[in-house]
RNA sequence: GGCGUGAUAGCCAAGAGGUUAGGCAGCGGUCUGCAAAAUCGCUUAGAUCGGUUCGAUUCCGAUUCACGCCU
């Protein structure tokens, strides 16, 4: 094949969680002829649906990546896999004329894209002599961005205050829909508890809590406080990436300024305004109930 | 009405006449290989009024409130 020697123009959606990133991203996909390529160091995994936030029915007839490609049981997903599997799904859909939309919220990933992280081989963590595909990998394995991009980012914004309010809202929602049943199911499966637990949030509340270590108020409590505690971290991170001089166009509401607009400028090559709103400036309300 | 106990930060909760309680929640930061992970920092309160004292959140008195008991 014949290597793509312009940069690729990609559009991202990000922003922490419970900010209705998938919905957006599926609309653009719609008008602007994309595919999904999900940022989520969750959803990679099978089976993996309510406690990730996979929303598999708000794609309709649109093409999505990255998702349901890992055993939860035996595979241990990570950043190394995420970019040469992301720059694959970027590079086949280009190639077939349509737009790569990267949508999700693992910030990490998102940034190791963006930013063309070289992950060099050789000598490898201690902590990550257990797992026989990196040994295999070896120095070889080393992962170099195979292209340039021209991205356009944009975050879902809302208020700390609205967020927390709907993690809330979501949170009972998910419960509603049987996620405690999915992580029974994912244990009855052969997923560990102790594999369970290391996939944070959800899957390590409600594993603690089918394992008796605390009632369901309890659970629920501590589930909810550290969404929004991993919602913070997500705001953090993306500080940081606009201090690394990532331009976000953060979107109030997931509506202002219209990303229709924002996009379709970007991909005609008109000049885009200026970045109105930057988080790394914006301090949070020194505290909420 | 009488007696007793208590009143500490958004919440829980200690000790001490002068030197940081602590935990949770909150806020901010670090982070190029498990990132929904790991990890660090910040946040100075003592119900009210008066007294004792060089100095009171700590001792004394009154008041208010809460809880308990008694009549």
């Amino acid at each position: 094949m014949e290597p793509l020697t312009k940069k690729i123009k990609i559009a991202v959606i990000t922003g922490p969680t419970a900010t209705g990133k998938t919905a957006l991203a599926v609309e653009l996909a719609k008008e602007f002829s994309g595919e999904i390529i999900s940022v989520d160091s969750r959803q990679v995994y099978r089976g993996m649906d309510i406690g990730s936030g996979k929303d598999l029915a708000e794609y309709g007839d649109i093409p999505y990546h990255l998702i349901d490609i890992a055993d939860p049981a035996a595979d241990t997903y990570n950043l190394f896999e995420f970019c040469s599997d992301a720059f694959a799904a970027i590079e086949d859909i280009s190639r077939r004329g349509k737009l790569p939309i990267l949508c999700g919220g693992t910030a990490l990933y998102l940034n190791a894209i963006l930013q063309g992280y070289n992950l060099p081989g050789g000598k490898l963590p201690e902590r990550r002599t257990g797992e026989a595909r990196i040994r295999q990998e070896g120095t070889e394995a080393a992962f170099v961005p195979p292209f340039e991009l021209d991205a356009l980012v944009m975050g879902v914004y809302f208020p700390r205050k609205t967020v927390r309010a709907r993690i809330e809202a979501r949170l009972d929602a998910r419960f509603a829909s049987g996620m405690i049943e999915e992580v029974k199911a994912l244990h009855e499966k052969g997923v560990s508890y102790e594999k369970l637990e290391f996939f944070g949030l959800e899957y390590r509340e409600i594993s603690r809590y089918l394992q008796n270590l605390c009632s369901f108020e309890e659970m629920r409590l501590t589930l909810l406080n550290r969404i929004r505690q991993f919602a913070k971290r997500q705001d953090i991170f993306f500080r940081k990436m606009e201090r690394e001089n990532i331009n976000i166009y953060w979107l109030n509401e997931g509506k202002e300024p219209d990303p229709r607009k924002l996009l379709r400028d970007f991909l005609s090559g008109s000049a885009l305004p200026e970045i109105g709103f930057k988080l790394s400036e914006h301090h949070n309300a020194p505290s909420y109930k």
